[in-house]
DNA sequence: GCCATCTGCTTGAGGTCGTCAAACGTCGCT
DNA sequence: AGCGACGTTTGACGACCTCAAGCAGATGGC
């Protein structure tokens, strides 16, 4: 019997763990963007979460960030005391808030966005066809 | 003048975005294993971080979580009064602590890195081919 | 209409995280 | 020995996070 069908960890599972680990080692621009625009870590994942021009309701948002209604209520909280966003109760149920992202959070929000998609170190280590290869791949898991 | 040589989004920047969303939208399965191992997030990132066998100082730790040194004294902290570390003065200098994960610790590190390596669905949804192709690109910026 | 029930959000308690400033013990050097 | 630098810890304070409880608004049966 000689080396089983399954390998001892699959291609799958080691591109995984790299990319984790990509991510893990690359979040110095993303502390650095939160601590330039002095917002905390959560703060920023809502205020990159929530587009600007689509009124979402906070359990959506506590969805998306994995976390807690009571959580979110917090954090917008301080967001809407910076002005970054705004709670509007819906039309149609008004036990739902909707949230929107004001003129000044859209700009905040462009600065992150635009700093956070800064390819770090590795991925530029990588020919452009390499690059557009790993995007094309990437396009395609997460079609 | 046609389109200028510089397009509006680099392959790297989308390939980095994609990641990042990737990442983001799968770490049900990371909050999951927190809660089956009974521990806090910082908590499975410390364990994770700390290579059984590697004594590694308390700096180290906390350079490799991108926070304070005095916020990992608390995580360890909670880590020790479980059993799944321990703290040991560096025999050369005794300023220096060197954490150490107990034969438990290393157990439920084992459980955690084997939850965490389960890839998510949207790379299952890649040929095995594209899948290694993934892997070989990852391992090359990672080098 | 009226009431029971459910849903979405908020509040409060309790614990962890995260950062800063200050303190303590240890090291290296002169 | 004494001085400055370093690694860790402590304490204070705010933010995060979850749970349980509460409140207003919506829904369905009668």
């Amino acid at each position: 019997m000689g080396t089983p069908a399954a390998p001892p960890t699959s291609a799958a599972s080691e591109a995984w763990l790299l990319m984790s680990r990509l991510l893990r080692e690359n979040r110095g621009p993303f502390f650095a963007a939160c601590a330039e625009e002095r917002l905390s870590p959560p703060q920023v994942m809502a205020l990159q979460l929530l587009e600007p021009a689509i009124p979402t309701p906070m359990s959506d948002l506590a969805g998306l960030m994995h976390c807690d209604n009571s959580n979110v209520t917090g954090i917008v909280d301080r967001l809407e005391a910076r002005g970054l966003v705004t709670r509007r109760p819906a039309t149609h149920d008004r036990r739902i808030k909707h949230l929107l992202v004001t003129d000044e959070g859209a700009a905040v929000r462009a600065r992150l966005v635009a700093q956070l998609s800064e390819p770090p170190e590795p991925l530029l280590r990588l020919s452009t066809a390499e690059q557009r290869q790993l995007r094309d791949l990437l396009r395609k898991a997460l079609g």
